[in-house]
RNA sequence: GGGCUUGUAGCUCAGUUGGCUAGAGCGCACCCCUGAUAAGGGUGAGGUCCGCGGUUCGAAUCCGCGCAGGCCCA
């Protein structure tokens, strides 16, 4: 290293020795930069990761990393994650970008702690948002007149091809995309839920449930087209404006006594007038004052607290006057204040709050409020149907009384906004009312045939009449028998069919439930138990009870939330009227040549007739169902050995299935997402159960409980051992993202992709506290890429000061234990008062938190350790003090080796600490520090593990062997007490730390041992010195070029400074590693 | 309206079972370095711990009532 550039010495020297005194003032300061050692790498400091990161992609593309790890890992432990499926519609938002970010760190740090870490990425494919946006694009194509004029199973055929074309559509997109996110998963052979395999498997759950004794059918109200004569979802609804009549209409009560008990009232009048005080009524009839007195003072009406002769009326108000035949009960709120109203000689019911409003509308001129009482004390009171008069038959319900039918019943849904404060309820034409009519075990009543007309249950005069000219009907028979109080028109917005134009109705169609309070299933001692009590086991607190663990929860809150849930959830309705979707593989049995017209037809459906169906569809998909006849579709099937059937079906299906008809249900999508533990991890053998989902808090209602109840009813056994959920993205504010925002197009995953490239988005996710709301604002990508340049930075600042190092072996010693060649230092030799020493313990307390962290899935806190080790303990501290002697020491000068020693093993070990975060730069670093060639693809830190990670297990070793001495703190406290003074220092004109030195205390000998050198690079100080005597630090001030002459080639004024045999002005040291005298 | 949940410097977050002067990083300001240079180092200023009330010797922390968000229901 004596090589000098031949045209410097001459100018040098004559510069020197005639300005002598100005040379130690104003060195030429390049003059020996030549000589020194510094950094160089062709890691850029800029990532260009919108370049770079496709081509590591393509690299892993060519390794086939992921079969790769499939392969070298197969007899390691398995981490056997499943994949919540994404809707194949659109492209992927900020929520995929998170979510599949977090999903993807734990499938690399698991493969990074040695596991097996198989993971098929899925897709949800069925559904009406598809179909729904295939129809309209139909429409507007004008192909749909053409379908209008097809049999119905040949248009189905035609929109499910559409459909199947949209979903690969997007499928395609973003599998492209979540590579792009650089996601590690087996993308070459996703689950998707409209596979003929996957449909097969999901028809195995049915069959299990079905066998289990799960399955039923009843009947549930739903939007209906009259037009279309189909069941229609939300999303296919219009509201548009619509005039209607609204109707008051006075239900006599049945008995008149109950009441006027009800509302506190005497038996009669004329005891009442005697006995003023004390009682409710008096009490109850307070709060009359105000609306109705001025009608009351000028009325004959009856004083308040009397009993009336006439028989009271309950007074419904409803805007669907073609709904009240089949009315069933009254709802009331129980803690509403009800009042007992004498209007125009009549005594009826209403709430007080709408007394004025209602009494007004219909311009009555006597109303005087009798008494008062609570909802609660209405209910059970009987009324009279004001027309109909034969019970209503229950149609397919399970549990059905006629106790309650035309009384009062309790609802918490009733409010005194609008109408009466009582509740014209009909359980077959609304939800609510359905609800309720479940509740109270009502007769779920719908005379409303699918064409829009009644059938032949109705009073006479309304049968076969449709329902939009039956409100006219039903009003002027209410009017004539003198049951309506007032009818007005109004308008009002309401639902229409998205494709006809026409208004829809609420309707009771035969759906197929699961139950989840049959206890037709075992818990774990053999005892009968529900669907529902096993869940809420499987999510109990604590540990024991049971023969499994119950499930864990990240973060633990989930549970209750999930109890909760789980504690309300009715029965789960799985069938849907629609096309595009598995078919529930039901067949119709012909009626009896002698049946009564109003009886329904037999169903089959059972465990047996399921799996016969489901033998086809495995080998031909769904489109099986319709395109072939019942006959072979059931050819495997054998009824007569079908266990499930009775006696009655076993003989009607004795003469074949060439009769059957199909039914058009599918199932509920849910139901084929929440199959996956069947039709990905048992169907490939991946192993059951999975040990991790992950997804958004919403599923804990979503695919998560409908994984977990339809796995209890087939397996008994919960399809997870634990549940991750992450909030959701909020704008900077804390609000919801609206998707009308004017930024939102630099949102879009792939602009953000441009704009800040993929690392640098999961830099940012993995800085995420992912259980509660995500903000999300440009500025925090920002923020996140200047994080990643430093962490970038440090990379390439350790990889720069490796250019001469030439390890001995690729495998860094904590993987091989010694070291074997003359240019690596063993690092068992480092002195444990050695700086090399103290941050190898550093990065062994890093990876000992990013990898405790890691496996909590807690990645913020591995971000975070990591970034401050970058920042903190290499960038500002370590790196800053070796700077002097990996620049100025000769090349091959022992501490510098050592320390080069040090920085490969721990760049090494860095990386992969990394790579689950920053798959592309934590490679890119990880083969330049291997000095890969591009042409070769198979060194990769994704193929490697932790370095305290490698045996077996979950056991994390310390990375090094090292143990550094305990006095480093205390001597840390020292530097920085030191640094506050040179701070000071600064004040008097000592602005640069190399023109100070500085006096450590050495009390107690806390110094013995540590090399003085060391402490003055850490400082970036020339010297320092130990004083036993001393109590804190001082500051010596260096500035005398005659006392402490300035090195010309490391700027140290370290007290070894004097004139070389060159003429140049070196220290010790730097003489040495020029090789002068 | 109900269940679960969040609210600590400008920003993102720590803050054990109540207990030193409430911490970190970023950002900002000032300074240094110019041999990591579209880099690097140092120092500093920033807080009604959402509000009100209570328990306590003592509350960011426990309890109650509010306010403002989020998810899921109704």
């Amino acid at each position: 290293m004596t090589t000098q550039p031949p045209t410097q010495p001459p100018t040098q020297t004559t510069t020197q020795t005639t300005t002598e005194p100005q040379t130690a003032a104003k060195p030429d300061k390049n003059r020996y930069r030549k000589t020194l050692n510094l950094p160089q790498t062709k890691f850029d400091m800029k990532a260009n990761l919108l370049q770079s990161e496709p081509q590591s992609l393509k690299r892993w593309q060519q390794l086939g990393l992921y079969a790769k790890l499939r392969e070298e890992r197969k007899a390691s432990p398995t981490f056997n994650f499943h994949d919540g499926p994404p809707y194949a519609n659109g492209s992927i938002h900020l929520g995929h970008l998170m979510n599949k970010c977090l999903k993807d760190f734990v499938v690399r740090s698991q493969t990074m702690l040695g596991k097996n870490v198989p993971y098929v990425p899925g897709w949800d494919c069925h559904g009406l948002p598809i179909e729904h946006k295939v129809m309209q694009a139909m429409q507007e194509k004008g192909s749909f007149a053409k379908l209008a004029t097809m049999e119905v199973s040949q248009r189905d055929m035609i929109v499910r091809r559409e459909c199947q074309q949209h979903a690969e559509k997007y499928i395609k997109l973003q599998a492209g995309q979540m590579q792009r996110l650089l996601t590690l998963a087996d993308y070459d052979n996703p689950y998707l839920t409209m596979a003929p395999q996957y449909e097969a498997s999901t028809l195995e759950v049915l069959a299990d449930l079905l066998k289990a004794g799960l399955v039923y059918r009843a009947v549930k109200p739903v939007h209906w087209s009259i037009a279309n004569e189909t069941a229609l979802a939300e999303a296919e609804l219009e509201y548009e404006d619509r005039e209607d009549t609204s109707v008051f209409v006075d239900f006599e009560a049945l008995d008149a006594d109950a009441v006027y008990d009800a509302f506190g009232l005497k038996q009669s009048a004329e005891d009442e007038a005697d006995d003023e005080s004390g009682d409710e009524s008096t009490e109850a009839s307070a709060p009359d004052a105000k609306p109705a007195d001025p009608y009351a003072k000028k009325s004959r009406a009856l004083p308040a607290g009397v009993r009336p002769h006439q028989k009271p009326c309950f007074m419904i108000w409803t805007t669907t006057p073609w709904t009240l035949p089949a009315n069933v009960a009254v709802a009331v709120h129980p803690e509403v204040e009800y009042a007992l109203v004498w209007i125009d000689g009549n005594v009826t019911v209403l709430a007080s709050k709408l007394i004025e409003k209602v009494t007004q509308l219909a311009r009555s001129e006597e109303v005087s409020v009798i008494a008062t009482t609570t909802g609660d004390k209405l209910v059970g009171l009987r009324y009279r149907h004001p027309f109909v008069t034969s019970t209503p038959k229950c149609a397919l319900q399970r549990a059905c009384s006629l106790e309650k039918i035309w009384s009062v019943v309790p609802a918490d849904y009733v409010t005194t906004e609008d109408g009466t404060g009582l509740v014209h309820t009909a359980p077959g034409h609304g939800t609510e009312d359905y609800q309720t009519g479940l509740k109270h075990a009502l007769p779920v009543y719908c005379p409303v045939k699918g064409d829009g007309t009644y059938d032949s249950t109705v009073p006479e005069w309304l049968r076969g009449v449709n329902i939009w000219k039956a409100n006219d009907a039903v009003v002027k028979h209410l009017r004539d028998s003198g049951h309506l109080f007032f009818d007005q028109k109004f308008m009002h917005s309401y639902p229409h069919d998205w494709r006809s134009k026409t208004p829809v109705i609420f309707r009771c169609t035969q759906q197929w439930f699961v139950s989840v309070t049959d206890e037709s299933l075992r818990d774990w001692q053999g005892r009968p138990a529900s669907m529902q009590q096993l869940a809420l086991h499987a999510v109990r607190e604590g540990t024991g009870g049971g023969d499994v663990p119950p499930v864990k929860f990240v973060p633990e809150w989930g549970r209750n939330r999930m109890r909760g849930m789980l504690e309300s959830r009715p029965d789960w309705c799985i069938s849907r009227q629609r096309a595009w979707g598995l078919p529930i593989p039901a067949f119709v049995l012909p009626l009896a040549a002698n049946a009564h017209p109003d009886e329904e037809p037999a169903v089959l459906l059972t465990s047996a007739s399921v799996r016969a169906v489901c033998e086809v569809l495995r080998s031909k998909g769904s489109d099986a169902w319709f395109a072939m006849p019942p006959e072979q579709l059931l050819a495997s099937y054998d009824a007569s050995k079908d266990p499930q059937l009775s006696p009655e079906m076993r003989h009607a299906l004795a003469g074949g299935y060439a009769s059957l008809k199909k039914t058009r249900d599918i199932l509920d999508v849910w139901f084929e997402s929440g199959s996956s533990w069947n039709s990905v991890l048992r169907a490939r053998g991946l192993g059951y159960p999975a040990d991790l989902y992950l997804e958004g808090s919403d599923q804990h209602r979503g695919w998560f409980q409908l994984s977990l109840l339809p796995a209890l009813g087939a397996t008994g056994q919960a399809p997870f051992r634990t549940l991750l959920t992450h909030g959701f993205m909020v704008d900077k504010d804390g609000r919801k993202l609206s998707k009308s925002r004017p930024d939102a197009a630099r949102y879009e995953v792939d602009s953000l992709t441009n704009e800040f490239g993929v690392d640098v988005m999961r830099w940012w996710v993995s800085s995420l506290v992912y259980e509660n709301d995500i903000k999300v604002d440009l500025t925090f990508f920002a923020t996140a890429g200047e994080s990643y340049r430093k962490v970038r930075n440090t990379l390439r600042f350790m990889l720069s000061n490796l250019f001469d190092f030439v390890p001995s072996t690729s495998t860094p010693q904590a993987e091989r234990g010694v070291a074997q060649d003359g240019h690596c230092v063993s690092l068992a030799s480092l002195s444990p008062t050695s700086l090399d020493a103290w941050v190898l313990g550093e990065y062994n307390a890093l990876e000992r938190t990013v990898v405790g962290a890691l496996t909590r899935y807690d990645f913020q806190t591995a971000h975070k350790a990591l970034f401050d080790f970058c920042n903190s303990t290499l960038s500002a501290t370590y790196l800053a003090a070796i700077k002097d002697r990996m620049y100025c020491d000769k090349p091959d000068a022992p501490r510098r080796r050592a320390s080069q020693t040090v920085l490969w093993d721990m760049l090494d070990g860095l990386c992969r600490l990394l790579a689950p975060f920053l798959p592309h730069t934590a490679d890119e670093a990880f083969r330049a520090l291997h000095k890969v060639p591009p042409t070769d693809t198979t060194t990769c830190v994704h193929l490697r593990t932790f370095l305290g990670a490698r045996g077996t297990g979950d056991e994390v070793a310390s990375a090094f062997g090292v143990k550094p001495d305990e006095r480093w703190s205390k001597v840390f406290v020292l530097l920085d007490a030191a640094q506050g003074k040179l701070e000071k220092a600064k004040a008097s004109g000592i602005e640069n730390p190399l023109d100070a030195g500085v006096v450590l205390p050495n009390a107690g000998g806390v110094l013995d041992g540590f090399d003085l050198v060391e402490l003055a690079d850490l400082l970036g100080v020339s010297i320092v010195r130990a004083d036993a005597s001393a109590t804190e630090p001082s500051v010596l001030d260096l500035r005398d070029d005659d006392k402490f002459p300035r090195c010309e080639r490391s700027w140290k004024r370290d007290g070894t400074v004097r004139v070389r045999s060159d003429g140049g002005v070196l220290s010790d040291r730097d003489a040495l590693a020029v090789g002068v005298a």
